[in-house]
DNA sequence: GTTGTTGCAAACAGTTTGCACGAAA
DNA sequence: TTTCGTGCAAACTGTTTGCAACAAC
């Protein structure tokens, strides 16, 4: 018998806590992810997962699913349309390479005073942002 | 004769001096975007605009035209997909009511410290960044 | 007059849904 | 054994494209 990794087991614990079930294909869905610099959009995991059988309303509904619990977040690509890739942590924000698409997250983003701010000149009460950073990777700089 | 708005005379001049003409469906579709609070999304654009005999065709051309020329930038609705807003200014950043979808758009953004670190921690070139900051506005706080 | 733009309709791409079967708990 | 999840295919929604007529310059 097999031994499962960590994450996979984390993961089947936080779906049936749920009261969902943990299948096969859920776990083939967040591999994909989970084991992807760039992420992918939902046709590219369609087409890479229909090798696998797994079938595309499984693949839609699955990452939703995914999404829905905070293992999965999105970012744009150059087209504006949103590629989803794993999130290591919470409150965790994406720096996107503009070249090879390839996403780091980083963690230490302080927006409070900012927020303070906004709060103050525009009578908003803040509830949160969303921030993407964009540039080139090491990789893609030579 | 009557005379135009000077947003619609500068609109104007920005397309013909990129050798692109100005017609009254691209100032219509303008005006639709510039006078309102919460933006579009495409859908709902095409909606509105069927009234005045702009074919979606239009809609979806004058659009991405007018985002490509920086005059139209987008925000994200609860379900994830764009609606478009005018930019007032350049390097503007959104501030959105989650509940009725009203955009306020502030320039006073500093990420300079936390794109410097970024670059030493990570080795990327920074190059720019998207931010959309949530909220709910004094009018929705009731 | 020249050439970019429009509206239409058809083609296309992406997403959602209903349902019978299978498998997780 | 009892649901919930799956795959399939059909329906649906949203987006793009080709083209003849038109209008901005």
């Amino acid at each position: 018998m097999k031994t499962k990794e960590p994450d996979i087991v984390d993961l089947g614990n936080h779906f049936r806590r749920l009261g969902m079930r943990f299948t096969p294909q859920r776990e083939a869905v967040w591999k994909l992810f989970r084991d992807s610099q760039r992420g992918y959009s939902i046709p590219e995991a369609i087409e890479v997962l229909k090798d696998q059988n797994i079938g595309m309303a499984t693949v839609y509904r699955t990452v939703m699913a995914l999404q829905e619990i905070g293992r999965l977040s999105w970012v744009h690509d150059q087209n504006g349309d949103h590629r989803y890739v794993a999130c290591k942590s919470m409150h965790g924000h994406p720096l996107v390479c503009e070249k090879c698409g390839r996403v780091q997250e980083f963690v230490s983003c302080d927006l409070s005073v900012l927020e303070r701010l906004l709060a103050v000149e525009t009578g908003f009460t803040i509830t949160g942002h969303r921030l993407e950073v964009l540039g080139i990777c090491p990789v893609c700089q030579v």
